[in-house]
DNA sequence: GTCTATAGTGCGATAGAC
DNA sequence: GTCTATCGCACTATAGAC
C-alpha cells in the first residue's frame, strides 16, 4: 500500500535509460549489450532478470520514444489553449517535437535514428504507436486545412512526411558541442517547416 | 587497346549493384554477405575474389551513391543553362536528388539509409565525399541568398540541413507499391521545401 | 574465378555460485 | 539481484580443390 517504487524497479528504468543514451548515440547496430550494462554499471549478464532479451530492451525504447515526444508536443499544444490558431498549434508541435529529439529525451532521439534499422520484426509492433502519433498529426494538419492555410497544391499526406524528415533528421546534424543550439535549430525548423507547408 | 572491360570488371559491377539493392532494403545491420553472393549469383566465399571484406563494399557504396546523386543533380542544374534563375536551379536540384533517392539509383538511396546507421571508423573515409556534396549544395544557396530570395532569418546552413532531411526521408515512407509516385512525391518536396526555403 | 568446407569471432543468451 | 563462466549461433573471412 505504499507508492515506494521497488529497487527491482528502479534497476529496471536505470538499464532502459542505459539503452536509451546508448542505443541514440550508437544506433541500433553497433549497440552492445556490454555497453548499456557498463553504463548501467553492471554486467552484461545481469541485464537479463530484468529484460529477456535485447529485443524488448529495442521494442521498450521505441514505444518510450514515440510517447515522450507526444506527450511533449501534446503539452505544447495543449498550453495555447483550446481555441488556439491551428497554425500556432502547428509551430508549437514543430517545435517540441524537434526539441525532444534534439535535447529532451533519449528515448525520443534513439527511437527517431532506430525506426529505419531495426528488422521487420521489431518494426511490426511498433506501427501501431506510429499511426497514432501520426494521427495525431494529421488532425493538426487537417485544421490548418479548414482554416485555409495549407499551401495550395500539397497533400496533407505527404506534406506530413516531409515535415517529420525535416524534424527528424536534424538529430542527424545536430551537434551539441559545435554549431547552432538545439533550441536555435527547433525555432529555424519552425520556420522552414511552416514555411514549406502554410500559405502560398 | 580494346576498351572492352574485363569479365571480372563486369562480375565486380555485378557484385557492387547487387550489394547496392541489398543494403537499401535491409539497411546497414540486416545486410548479410550472403543475400548479396545470392543475387549476385554466386557463393559467398566468392565474392572475396573481388573484395578483400565487407567493409570495402559498404564504403564504395557510400562513395558512389554520393556521386551518382550528384551527377544527377548536375545534370538537371546544368541542363538549365548558365545564366539560369538561381531558384530553379535550386528547384532542379531539389527535385533531382529527391529522384535519385527514390527511384534512380540503389547506391543513392542505400548511401542515405547506411550513412547514419555505419560504425565511424567507416563513416570518416566519407567524410570528404559528403562535404564535398554539401559545398554544392551551399553554393546553389548563396546564389539564391545573393539574389535575395531566401527567407528572412533562416541560416543557409539550417536551411541545407532541413532540404536534406526533407530530401532524405522520402525514402523512408515511400513505398513503390501503394501511394503517390515517385515523380509526385519528387514535385511536393520541390514545392514545400522550396516554400521553405524562400519568400516571405 | 568459383566452389565447398571450415576456421575464427563477436556477441547474445544461459547456468549456477554467491 | 548480481556475479563469473561458458555455451551457441550467425556471421565474416580463409583455405584449398577444381
Amino acid at each position: 500500500m505504499t507508492d515506494k517504487v521497488t529497487k527491482s524497479e528502479r534497476t529496471r528504468q536505470r538499464i532502459l535509460d542505459a539503452a536509451a543514451a546508448v542505443f541514440r548515440e550508437s544506433g541500433y547496430a553497433n549497440a552492445r549489450l556490454v555497453d548499456i550494462a557498463e553504463r548501467a554499471g553492471m554486467q552484461t549478464g545481469s541485464l537479463y532478470y530484468h529484460f529477456d532479451s535485447r529485443e524488448v530492451l529495442v521494442e521498450e525504447i521505441l514505444r518510450l520514444g514515440i510517447e515522450i515526444a507526444w506527450a511533449h508536443v501534446r503539452a505544447a499544444v495543449d498550453g495555447l489553449g483550446e481555441g488556439a490558431d491551428p497554425v500556432e498549434k502547428l509551430a508549437a508541435a514543430v517545435h517540441a517535437h524537434t526539441m525532444a529529439v534534439l535535447e529532451i529525451s533519449d528515448y525520443a532521439s534513439a527511437q527517431t535514428r532506430m525506426v529505419g534499422q531495426v528488422p521487420p520484426e521489431l518494426a511490426k509492433p511498433h506501427y501501431l504507436d506510429q499511426r497514432n502519433y501520426g494521427e495525431y498529426w494529421h488532425e493538426l494538419l487537417l485544421d490548418v486545412e479548414a482554416a485555409g492555410r495549407l499551401r495550395t497544391g500539397v497533400d496533407i499526406f505527404n506534406a506530413r512526411m516531409l515535415a517529420f524528415g525535416a524534424m527528424n533528421w536534424t538529430s542527424e546534424w545536430f551537434d551539441a558541442a559545435r554549431g547552432p543550439s538545439a533550441e536555435e535549430i527547433a525555432d529555424q525548423t519552425v520556420l522552414v517547416v511552416l514555411g514549406g507547408l502554410l500559405g502560398d
